[in-house]
DNA sequence: TCTCTTTCGCTACGAGTCGTAGCGTAACTG
DNA sequence: CAGTTACGCTACGACTCGTAGCGAAAGAGA
């Protein structure tokens, strides 16, 4: 789960001081609102953290690595309050991943680390687990409150079931993802109305048709 | 619409190597796929045209303009063949888009410059029209076709037309993306045949409410 | 044909970043 | 106290960047 590099096996020894990790992913999340993805620098962020730059490299492999902490620590955020219907949470979880989306270091840091795992498969585990996975449990969490509450029929198949999710789960994260960041129009409460009719539609079909 | 640094206007004088252009996009993806987006450097696609680094600058304002301009040209491959029905048309769509995001060279371009355009709107207009507008022609069109063939209701409102055609577009290509790029799995037939049925659904639900 | 203009390949350059190594010191363990 | 590990600092070679300057090549117009 950590994409850190381990401190030393071995016992004794001075330890890794706790305060400088919080030091240097806030930095990251500095750095990157100043400068965007590409121009942020290891050196920049070790000074603005007041840590040196060897320290940095201690801990973490390289900026990716990086970049996903500071990034994934924003994603704890992500909950799914009970509104009462499967429409309502539908809405306030798209809502809360647009605003997540709408700050300016995920923005530029998001899609820039998933470019990077298209040729680092380590580097897409560790988004995946850090971050994806964090997002997805909202879809599983209100697919199940929803068959709690008799709005989805119970499916027996648990494999066809996890089709579905990771169909959703697509879905969602994917439309939200691009109509803020590649189409770049706001993700307002409109939008997520209109996003919601539609899905709660396919559901309806998909699951009445199996 | 051109990214590319123009000539100088005033006549006469040597004209630009035609030629050049072709190697130096060709060159891009090549190193696209070799190297990733954040190993490329202007020198490698400068050698492996057999051009003079000095020429790409005077082309090409850096980076992110070459490889958008290198990218775009395969989307140039985008078309919609009349498969009879809405239900094949959405599935020719998505599984040929798909089939453009396994390429190497646009799987690991197209998530990084859409990162760069983040903090970067000449960048991001350049995307849109270059390479977003191309595969929204198709959802058009194919709304169009269904239209004629009586599957869809006509819309009266060009205002909300717009908005529901935004909407679908960011649904189908975030929905191909993020399946394809972060959840890393493959955009087979059936999953464009469940996609498609979820989606055909919503379009119904969503039309008889507007 | 001659002149003007622009592009081309080439070389070279200062500036900046990368990731690492080496050193002395600080902090904690047994 | 001795042993072990983390830290800050400095320095380094290698690499990339984007630009400047040069002479030669390739067309347009007189």
């Amino acid at each position: 789960m950590q994409s850190r590099i381990p401190p030393s096996a071995r016992t004794g020894g001075r330890p890794r001081n706790a305060a400088a990790d919080t030091a240097i992913l806030e930095s990251t999340r500095q750095a990157l609102v100043d400068l965007g993805w590409s121009k942020l620098t290891l050196g920049d962020v070790a000074a603005r953290a007041g840590v040196a730059k060897t320290t940095l490299y201690r801990r973490w492999a390289g900026k990716s690595e990086l970049v996903v902490d500071a990034v994934a620590e924003l994603f704890d955020e992500l909950e799914l309050p009970d509104r009462g219907s499967l429409a309502a949470d539908i809405e306030g979880v798209v809502l809360q991943f647009a605003a997540l989306l709408g700050r300016p270091e995920t923005k530029t840091a998001l899609m820039a680390v998933v470019a990077e795992s298209t040729s680092d498969e380590p580097l897409r585990e560790r988004i995946r687990t850090s971050i994806v996975d964090r997002q997805k449990r909202l879809v599983l969490a209100g697919r199940k409150r929803a068959q709690e509450r008799g709005e989805l029929p119970p499916e027996p198949d648990p494999a066809a079931a996890g089709h579905t999710a990771d169909l959703i789960f697509d879905v969602i994260a994917g439309a939200v993802v691009h109509r803020a960041l590649v189409s770049a129009e706001p993700v307002d409460e409109e939008w997520a109305h209109r996003f919601t009719l539609l899905l709660l539609g396919g559901l309806a079909a998909a699951t009445s048709r199996p």
